[in-house]
DNA sequence: ACTCAAGATGTAATCGATTACAAAAATCGA
DNA sequence: TCGATTTTTGTAATCGATTACATCTTGAGT
């Protein structure tokens, strides 16, 4: 069986299109691209043909001729994470009106992948890249970085003059996560990580010790868990939590799986939320509506941020803007839901006794 | 700002390094694809010249010549479902081990979105097609089907001879459902639906209806309530459910979406899981394990599916097989957890007064 | 009817690789 | 060392479109 056994029966090229009108290809070619440069005869003929024949162009050819690919990498850490797969709706949505398609760059956390979509860029298969990483991934001698291509940052800022952000405010909504704990009373807390490599995680974390600064706190007042951004890690946190002698009240997650992961671990112990600990998340995934009790948690703008994103990038390579001053900074949205309350007794302990 | 602003500014073609090594195209050429072709002296030559010159080949004009695209398009109804980007892992593992890309087919329960989709086929952009739908999408005078373009189907069944099918027995697996929940007492069902159009649904009715049928009810023994794959069908099923006069204790929703926005919203009113209801999902999604109680459920071998389809569909890639008597059928895995239970009182009405 | 500009169409180069075929070089045996 | 054979390399056609430039039509103005 032959290698291209697979294909087509009939393949219809231009000529044969133009052949069928009697035209030149060239004409073909402007009827289907810039059908006001022909006759309206001479129009109405080819487009008969391609009618009759089902011509569809073949879109390598065009890419090759053009130097225009119409599609976007973006690379992303992990699919499964519904927050990037919001994000990644937003990209598509925006991207589908112009006409791009959107290849996917799923790292699946693995860094190792890195090196293939590099190559995408380098063997020049897309015009430009999003990323929902924080840096620019490397590769052999060469990198994105001197391809000249278009790149636009959707995670935590990338420190590069080329390189436009589009990204949320996730210091700033993690200092406001503290000081509305502080707010409900709360004076000892906890942080649950995400993955430790990551740019959120750092941002995230830079926040929450901003916060815990800014109520007139120090380092001895909080304990941090440490893990990626699954619900696991939550789980992990709970039993370091339960196992100590003088909890925290107040609970900050990375994000909303650790959150739910956390809560769900420790109601198992009978330890009530938000009762005796708050826990508040971070990202406003849809599933968050649904845990129990329901997540107090930061909703990320993530459709628009997708939207944003692949805006900034398709002016970029249709040449409309420079890379410079293009940092744009979306706000997130506190959702105040269940699991965050008021501190009910300074001892915890006491609680304890009083309860059970 | 001309068009192409964007462009790197050095680009070097296989002419450059040809000239840089003191050899033909031909011999660059074959050297980065059949270096036993060459002569060693020859072969160490040109690489040199290709580090020196930082040279990657122009993907488009290989894919041109040789006709071959390795990208091959997945068509999925929905990204931010879980179940879809996990089998999608599957896919791309397998996939990526033989250098092919994905173009991802995002309908967003869209189906005006297909005609983008089958244009990326007519037009050649890939080489096979993965269906995460029930049918094949058509459009316009011509469809994916006459394009002789090899297609594998990951959803329900599709009824073509032509089309090999990778599914999960999901059929068997509802009806097993119903065969568990009577095990355990129940007489009275709720059936949650799915998106009523989609294949995936009706065969999971009809298995329903099989189980029904086998543990000797029949149509009037069992409500249904309508709605898609999400969390709020399952919602408006428990508003639905409250209100009856004579409610089913055993109920089967088509996804852990709506099975968890069910328990949700019935906890709310103080009916317990699965002490008054027992409700058992479907999927076996990662938040299902965080639900409260955990959820009953069958897990997908998603991951699974994945690889396999992909496999099936390169080996028709590669015309190592045909497309007849390809159906394979995985089977599910029954996680018996928390919200499934024995019936406890025939009449719920005295229960409701006996607890409250 | 004639000129000339504007508009429509055709010819052929081009994008950047792969590969059939031809030509040259290396290898081998006698 | 010579010719036959095998291996290596080069030349040029090819994939299927777009588009610069040349050429031919059309129609307005006089």
């Amino acid at each position: 069986m032959s290698r291209n056994s697979w294909r087509a029966v009939k393949d219809i090229r231009i000529a044969d299109v133009a052949r069928l009108a009697g035209v030149s290809t060239a004409t073909v070619s402007r009827v289907l691209s810039d059908p006001d440069k022909v006759r309206k005869k001479t129009h109405d003929a080819v487009m008969e043909a391609v009618r009759r024949s089902g011509y569809t162009p073949n879109s390598t050819a065009q890419k090759l001729r053009t130097r225009r690919t119409m599609n976007v990498l973006v690379v992303a850490p992990r699919l499964t994470n519904p927050v990037f797969a919001e994000i990644l709706r937003g990209v598509d949505d925006e991207l589908t009106k112009s006409g791009y398609g959107i290849i996917i760059g799923n790292l699946d956390n693995r860094r190792e992948r890195e090196a293939r979509y590099v190559d995408l860029v380098l063997s020049r298969q897309v015009d430009g890249v999003l990323l929902l990483t924080g840096y620019i991934p490397e590769h052999g001698a060469r990198s994105m970085r001197e391809s000249g291509l278009p790149i636009v940052g959707m995670c935590a800022a990338i420190q590069d003059p080329a390189i436009p952000n589009v990204v949320v405010q996730d210091r700033e909504a993690t200092r406001r996560a503290v000081e509305y704990l502080a707010a409900l009373g709360h004076r000892r807390f906890g942080y649950i990580s995400g993955t430790l490599s990551s740019i959120i995680e750092s941002e995230r974390f830079g926040g929450f010790k901003e916060g815990i600064a800014a109520i007139g706190l120090s380092r001895n007042d909080f304990v941090r868990w440490e893990g990626p951004f699954v619900f696991s890690t939550g789980v992990a946190a709970a039993e370091a939590f339960v196992r100590m002698e003088d909890r925290p009240t107040g609970i900050f997650a990375a994000c909303d799986e650790s959150a739910i992961g956390f809560i769900k671990r420790v109601r198992a112990e009978r330890i009530r939320v938000p009762q005796d600990v708050s826990v508040i998340g971070f990202d406003g995934v849809e599933f968050s509506d649904y845990s129990e009790p329901t997540l107090t948690t930061f909703r990320q703008p993530l459709h628009e941020l997708g939207r944003v994103g692949a805006d900034v990038l398709l002016k970029l390579i249709r040449g409309e803007m420079k890379s410079e001053d293009w940092n744009i900074r979306l706000p997130l949205t506190l959702l105040e839901r269940e699991t965050t309350g008021p501190v009910l007794h300074k001892d915890y302990k006491s609680l304890r006794r009083s309860v059970f």
